[in-house]
RNA sequence: GGCCCCAUCGUAUAGCGGCCUAGUACGCCGGCCUCUCACGCCGGUAACGCGGGUUCGAAUCCCGCUGGGGUCACCA
């Protein structure tokens, strides 16, 4: 009884012509990190480009952390990222349930096994007693776990259990070097002894995840496991627990590990869940469109070629191979993930483009629930305007901003009144009188170009930086804003001339004050 | 501290022994375009951590060092 686990024909690699089976098993805690659904998008990937399944299951085996609203949140940020899966949660399949809070009985069933077989054992030491034999033994007392009640007698249990303790089960550790080889980093080796034998149930029977998580991936058949740099030392327990399971016919062979790089924040610290950068909502809220969110996060730790950095989702298929995959820690770079999210904004067909805006003006209450007609005929016109000169949908809509507010309400920066120059009032007086001219037929980009040009540049001779500036001031309350002559066709006659005419007010109020 | 991972411009990467006087992208700096800002285009800046090997030849292979990171729970 004192080797049990190291005995039995030894478990087979996983054939490699089986079809690809690959799973994501977040544990519902907080909001999604773009660190997991980098993680979710390449075992993503990896299954749509062998033709593989992917299974989502859920790891709630923490009932004080996890959370429902975290559950759905998880589904919220896949869904909208267009992250399909084939079996797990929601959708179902053969290796039900998938949420690990429902399957207790067989995770009991197994521990008993796993007891029966002598892979697993009870544990009375308590974290107390264990540091006080390291330190009495001159040993470092940060050493873990010491093996120490792998031999208990039946009477050495019993008189702890007299004493009111409950033990937790352990799996006993193979005394053998444990190798495998990592699809991204290559083979890799833990001493002997190096990982003390581990707890797989609490003291009051629930399983924990260092069981759950090999187990049910042993039951649901699982190929390659794709998962974050951290869990990398606990690979050997996952390899010993899977021989364990081996042994005791439940596992059929051992699965693929590829260990992704971790996505790093400023500084050279893991991407912290404090941080807001790690949140994917933060990054749809501000206006990151699903495909370029998707491309960016691709990019860390893989890459399409050489030259190119920017693609579809379909490139990443067809292309995406965890074996190509690097180790490298990678940072999160906003600039980067901006400019890339700004291509693929670019590249969005126009009316796509348009429709997306509509929540973010929505957020930024400049429309309601419905868009009025107004609301749509000068987001038709706006939203082409702006396509080309932002990277985040927010930015469009804080752009176009000024054509859905009311000439009195329009907020006028400070700054937008600054380096006009003395000949500011005369400018707009022009400015104005051109413009009367034009009837409401008139109103077109072409021609309040020409009334514009023909009173301000050739008649008073300003440069056309100067000129227009003054007018864009006034009409849209900013020194930067879309085109100038599209936006004032678009706002209309009446609402551009009473900009203008309240802006000459303001501006000599100014200068008097 | 033990164990494990990582190491090319500021960042992400290409490079898998000669094609590298190291390519691309973002950033940054100039310029062009231009009604502002962008977009687009042109040009520039900037890297193989150090030391030993192996080899005719190393960014590429090996070893050591240094540096960075992770992990050592009755969390996952």
């Amino acid at each position: 009884m004192s080797t049990p686990a190291a005995s039995g024909p030894a478990i087979p690699a996983v054939d490699p012509s089986a079809p690809v089976r690959v799973r994501f098993c977040p544990s519902p805690t907080g909001s999604p990190h773009v660190g997991l659904i980098r993680t979710a998008l390449f075992n993503w990937a990896y299954a749509r480009h062998t033709g593989g399944s992917l299974v989502f299951r859920i790891e709630d085996t923490d009932a004080a952390r996890d959370s429902e609203e975290s559950y759905e949140q998880l589904l919220e940020a896949l869904r909208w990222l267009g992250l399909d899966w084939d079996e797990g949660v929601e959708v179902g399949g053969e290796h039900g349930p998938y949420r690990q809070s429902e399957r207790g009985e067989i995770y009991a069933d197994m521990l008993e096994r796993l007891t029966a077989s002598g892979h697993v054992y009870e544990a009375f030491s308590t974290p107390e007693e264990v540091e006080e034999r390291h330190r009495a033994a001159g040993r470092d007392p940060k050493l873990g776990y010491d093996n120490h009640d792998r031999h208990l007698t039946e009477e050495e249990k019993a008189a702890f259990r007299a004493e009111g303790r409950q033990p937790v089960l352990r799996l006993r550790m193979p005394d053998e070097d444990l190798t495998f080889t990592d699809l991204v980093r290559g083979e890799i080796t833990f001493a002997a002894g190096s990982t003390p034998d581990f707890v797989v149930a609490r003291a009051d029977g629930r399983p924990l995840y260092t069981l759950v998580n090999p187990l049910d991936d042993a039951l649901m058949g699982i190929t390659h496991v794709l998962r974050g740099e951290d869990l990398l030392s606990s690979t050997p327990r996952q390899i010993a627990l899977y021989r364990a399971l081996h042994a005791i016919g439940v596992a059929d062979h051992m699965p693929a590990f590829a260990h992704l790089p971790y996505v790093m924040g400023e500084g050279n610290k893991k991407l912290s869940k404090r941080d807001p950068e790690s949140n994917v909502f933060h990054h749809r809220d501000r206006g990151f469109i699903r495909e370029g969110l998707l491309n960016y996060l691709a990019l860390l730790g893989w890459s399409l070629s050489s030259d190119e950095d920017v693609f579809t989702v379909d490139q990443l298929v067809e292309h995406f191979d965890v074996a190509d995959v690097l180790g490298n820690p990678a940072r999160f770079d906003t600039k980067k993930a901006e400019a890339i999210n700004g291509t693929h904004i670019r590249r969005l067909d126009p009316q796509d483009f348009r429709d997306r805006l509509v929540p973010h003006l929505r957020a930024q209450e400049l429309v309601g629930e419905e868009l009025t007609a107004r609301q749509a005929r000068i987001l038709d016109g706006a939203a082409p305007l702006v396509q080309e000169r932002i990277a985040l949908l927010a930015e469009g809509a804080d752009m176009m901003a000024f054509l859905f507010v009311d000439d009195e309400q329009l907020e006028i920066e400070a700054k937008a009144f600054s380096g006009l120059g003395e000949e500011a009032p005369a400018t707009v007086d022009a400015a104005v009188a051109a413009l009367e001219e034009l009837d409401d037929a008139a109103w077109t980009t072409e021609r309040i170009e020409a009334a514009l040009r023909d009173a301000l540049v050739d008649g008073l001779g300003f440069k056309p930086r100067k000129a227009f500036g003054a007018v864009r001031s006034a009409v849209s309350g900013r020194k930067v804003s879309p085109p100038l002559f599209e936006s004032m066709e678009l706002l209309g006659r009446a609402s551009s001339l009473a900009r203008l005419a309240r802006f000459r007010r303001e501006l000599v109020a100014r200068q008097e004050g």
